[in-house]
DNA sequence: CTGAAAGCGCTTACAG
DNA sequence: CTGAAAGCGCTTACAG
């Protein structure tokens, strides 16, 4: 319990010698218990407790050409949003034996090709993509790594490995639709980043439900953002400078972080929301809920997202299953307070 | 470039046989491009890429005896607090040519012990601490590992290792002195959970800072929260329930979520921040900034203090540096729009 | 049920 | 500057 000598000192023969027995049964002892005798196995785990050994991962991983690692790559770990998925992810992954690397990639090309490398290196046994793309390094994709992948939250179209997503557009196209029914006919759409999948399908559920209003697409009520809080401030500042007889009645944002931006920019500008002006979001992050009035918002499965993939990516790491298909759940609106009735029809 | 067999098959001797020369030159190649000939650093490199590999992590491992990777344990990666420390963590940790691992806590011990394990099994070669204690596996502790450890943001008691913090007691005595500056006579605290060290410090700042001005302290201004926005919004309905005559005219949360929760709440029931009350933060959070009034709250660099703290723990991996000191980092206050005089000597 | 031996893929003294 | 050989610490057929 006390004076134990650091890690690196103590290995397999080590206990081996102190129980009388040879480092192929104290392997065997620690892998498969039941199979030596309860003499055996009472003297290797007294040994194993005495001197505090634990086996040395490389020399394992070496022989076993297994590393029990997964590694899942995100985005920008600052963004709350997968802060959920990764537990979902972790809980899948744990629960099969496997731990868990969180790479988070930050924006920096090199962290790209570190991880390419140590999905090469065997260091991981499978990679878990929530960055929308397949990694790239000097020379070598990802998918020279030889290890499964799975994608989730963004998809990568045409893709060879199974996805976990849900349905964009068609959230985006019922969010819209709830407007609609609230009686708003100049309904606003503010964008996330050019090229963003997610982006592009939101935009076409939002296209559709114009266009199953029977609702003319107006170039000049699709403003563009990125994804923060600022472009949402801004989008309320174009917004307001809009002539009032052809300014929208309500917006709906890519995602919450812009929808609370404008929320709390028009409320800034003495706009009262919902009377004035209703606001709907995506993602339904936590703060959606705090925010004054409480955000509508596309409720993500978000936990659930993670699991799926990551017992995916188990399955695929543990040699079952052969391809996969993708999954796509379902993400519901939340009817909270920051839309309303139009101000037309109140 | 085009069909390259996984990285499993391709092995240091497979180039060695393509380009002619001996495994050893091959791994001295890579290692040391100069120690070679031009010819044959030629001949290896074409090989490499013509077979498209990459060393095999585990053995290299074992044979170096060092995974040239660090771990850093958060307590709770939904905590948008850490993200800016993590990248402070990063750009040091990758400076020095080490990979990073960040191991979520989350609340489970069942991760605790399998990050206790990592480090016991070799597969990092030191950890960065953010949560506040020390490791604790099943029959081994992180110290039994026998890696360097380094702790920040969260400071561990005696502990034998360097530890990179911020001054919060002053720090908070600065936050309340600024109140007390603004007219405040009555001024409450908000605490985080009971037994974690930074509200004891921030609560001695507190206190600090009342007996600094000759006020009494007052054990009904010591509300009890928990660092949640909700416990925050629930403080401020127990200020509101206090006889107007004693009730405080300022709080002073020990972080943000619980000043913006209480806030929330302040404003919902018709108080007007901050012309009937004040509110001061602590850590300068994202969102404080966002916030309707904006949040004056303590600014802690949180880059730097994972920048410093990433700096030490490389120094001891590479073995370099002694007992290293730990560092205190400033603090201070950002003065913005949630804090104002007090009602009475406006 | 257990042991002796081979081998996972590297790196690094040791010679030359 | 380069090669042959040992060895890092395990696991696992192969025997018995």
């Amino acid at each position: 319990m006390s004076a134990r000598r650091p890690q690196s000192s103590v290995t397999i023969a080590d206990v081996a010698r102190l129980s009388g027995v040879s480092a192929a049964t104290v392997s065997r002892t620690l892998a498969n218990p039941e199979i030596v005798t309860e003499a055996t196995r009472g003297r290797v785990m007294q040994a194993v407790r005495d001197t505090g050994y634990t086996p040395n991962a490389a020399a394992r991983n070496l022989r076993q050409r297994k590393a029990m690692m997964a590694l899942v790559v995100v985005p920008d770990i600052a963004n709350p949003f997968f802060a959920e998925v990764l537990r979902g992810i972790d809980a899948a992954i744990s629960a099969a034996g496997y731990g868990l690397i969180i790479g988070n990639l930050g924006n920096d090309s090199e962290k790209e090709a570190a991880f390419v490398e140590l999905s090469r290196s065997g260091q991981v046994d499978g990679v878990l993509l929530l960055c929308g793309h397949i990694l790239k390094g000097r020379g070598a994709s990802l998918e020279d790594a030889g290890v499964p992948i799975v994608a989730a939250c963004e998809a990568i179209p045409g893709a060879a490995f199974p996805q976990v997503e849900i349905d964009n557009c068609g959230a985006a196209q019922a969010a819209v639709a709830h407007l609609v029914g609230l009686g708003h006919r100049r309904i606003a759409y503010l964008s996330g980043p050019a090229g963003n999948i997610l982006d592009a399908e939101r935009c076409r559920g939002y296209r559709a439900a114009l266009v199953a209003a029977g609702f003319e697409l107006n170039p000049r009520y699709e403003i563009s953002g990125d994804f923060t809080f600022q472009t949402g401030a801004e989008a309320a500042r174009v917004v307001l400078a809009m002539p009032a007889a052809e300014r929208p009645t309500a917006l709906f944002a890519a995602n919450d972080e812009m929808a609370i931006g404008f929320l709390k920019a028009a409320q800034a500008a003495d706009l009262a929301i919902p009377r004035d002006f209703s606001v709907v979001g995506f993602d339904a992050i936590e703060y959606a809920e705090y925010c004054i009035p409480t955000l509508t918002t596309v409720s993500q499965p978000r936990r659930e997202i993670g699991a799926v993939a990551g017992r995916l990516l188990v399955k695929l790491m543990s040699g079952g299953g052969g391809l996969e298909a993708s999954v796509v759940l379902k993400a519901p609106l939340l009817r909270r307070d920051s839309a309303g009735p139009a101000p037309a029809v109140r």
